[in-house]
DNA sequence: CAACTCTTTCCCGTTATTCGCAACCGAGGT
DNA sequence: ACCTCGGTTGCGAATAACGGGAAAGAGTTG
């Protein structure tokens, strides 16, 4: 099944430009199922002539958004998809569609609320609003690392990793003390992931800052982990937990609609 | 000045469409130094008429390629950038594109080349072409992983990385010692990465496997650091290791150009 | 609160671009 | 050597894009 995100209306409204539109379809074409085209299989997934794939697929590669094997002929993500990828971790477009997630979010729950993105064994706040109570730190959110294996931002993440790459990046590694909850033993915390990837969430009190609760979900980007959504508080105020979270986990659909383009309807998964 | 890459020359070659490359031209136009554009700007600066630029916009803007904060009507990169990014690191072109350039180089050194990014705390062999002597491993060395701490391929590219960025990288990190000559201690690690960026390249012997030398220089693309380019062979092979040099630095601006669609001209840094 | 400016969006006749058919090519396979 | 399959090219017809201008918002100033 074709992508169901930015790709699902393949007819252009009026006012736009089809040809335009029609090289966005096709970059959006290249998907984990479909990593390479050619120019015939452009042509009848589309509708289109021979020829007209043929020239969108040109106009792609001749600025790099495709490349070409000289051999087969077929075209795939060029270098300029490197480019954009980049542009968008700086472009802050990513707060901008999220803020008023995490807000709506914030108001509900009087919680802090952080999606947060892994960076090199750690987890990076990339977006943040405070909960009711206000900030109590004097440093901005946003750009704060967790580490890998302490809080439930992280466990959320870490535990819809594949097992694999999971323990390739956990062995080794010395598992700094935070509180006297965080967790430092490499089999208690599998047996965590594992809880938390049957359950869906993720729930820690004080394992980083002490005092602190914290309510996190993974957030998936076309069946892959991407991230993790999350509501902290004070222990006293997460007495119950899980009333948080069908909200929670409603906003973190809403973020991985933002990201997807996938059209907003009855909720699925 | 505008990018010098891909989107060098405004005009669209005959044969191809249009107004799918001026939809193109725009993308490639968000940059570092341009994180967000406005209809009239973009008008402006490629010299069409401004009912050009909104639709050309508006369209980007229905795939997701770009977003418009609603306040500013100005518009940023979208999350399918983000989709491309994730594409282009699955897609296999990097390779595609980079073998020849590495196979080359091997034949003319006759050692091993790796091309090495960045990948949490590690760098991760993305492509790599093996020497006259063949492989000695029984596993692909694409693939394979680098302690950030120890030989000339991740040395290179970590050397390059701000300096502040890089004390926090490697700040309570464990060194481990795999040979009598890794290098453990912080504070002589940080000398040897201010030694390597200020000679441009960096030269081990047997630190990360014992009798393996190593000369690394660094891949820059639009002036960050993305990745280290690097010849390894025997220790008695390097006894002249800087007649490497040239041929390496070569190779890199090679790779370089093939990432940013730079025109293929005269050297220049 | 109204007038003004700046920017974006909408409209519509004209024109240049794209379409789509068909022929051509080149590589692999039979 | 022939056939088949996928890709490329040429060209007239049709259509989608252009671009001038008018209208509508948003923000600012008197």
């Amino acid at each position: 099944m074709a992508s169901g995100g930015f790709a699902a209306d393949r007819t252009t409204p009026a006012g736009l430009l089809q040809t335009a539109d029609r090289a966005l379809l096709v970059l959006l074409g290249f998907d984990r199922s479909r990593l390479d085209w050619g120019v015939t299989e452009v042509a009848e997934e589309f509708g289109w002539d021979k020829s007209i794939a043929q020239r969108v697929l040109a106009t792609l590669a001749h600025r790099g958004f495709l490349v070409t094997d000289p051999n087969t002929r077929r075209y795939r993500i060029g270098p300029a998809a490197l480019h954009l990828g980049r542009m968008w971790e700086r472009s802050g477009s990513l707060r901008m569609l999220v803020d008023p997630i995490l807000a709506e979010l914030s108001t509900a729950t009087g919680d802090t609320s952080v999606l947060a993105l892994p960076d090199s064994f750690h987890m990076r706040c990339v977006a943040a609003v405070d909960g009711e109570a206000g900030p109590i730190r004097y440093y901005p959110l946003v750009g704060e690392l967790y580490p890998a294996h302490a809080g439930a931002t992280s466990k959320a993440y870490y535990a819809n990793v594949p097992e694999d790459d999971r323990r390739r990046l956990f062995r080794d590694r010395p598992m700094a003390r935070f509180t006297s909850r965080t967790v430092t033993d490499v089999d208690e915390l599998e047996r965590d992931f594992r809880r938390v990837r049957e359950r869906g969430y993720a729930f820690t009190v004080g394992e980083y800052d002490s005092g602190v609760a914290t309510l996190g979900v993974p957030v998936f980007l076309r069946g892959e982990p991407y991230g993790s959504l999350s509501v902290a508080g004070s222990e006293q105020a997460f007495d119950r937990p899980l009333d948080r979270l069908p909200r929670l986990r409603r906003a973190a659909e809403q973020v991985e609609r933002r990201l997807t383009g996938a059209a907003p309807g009855p909720t699925h998964r």
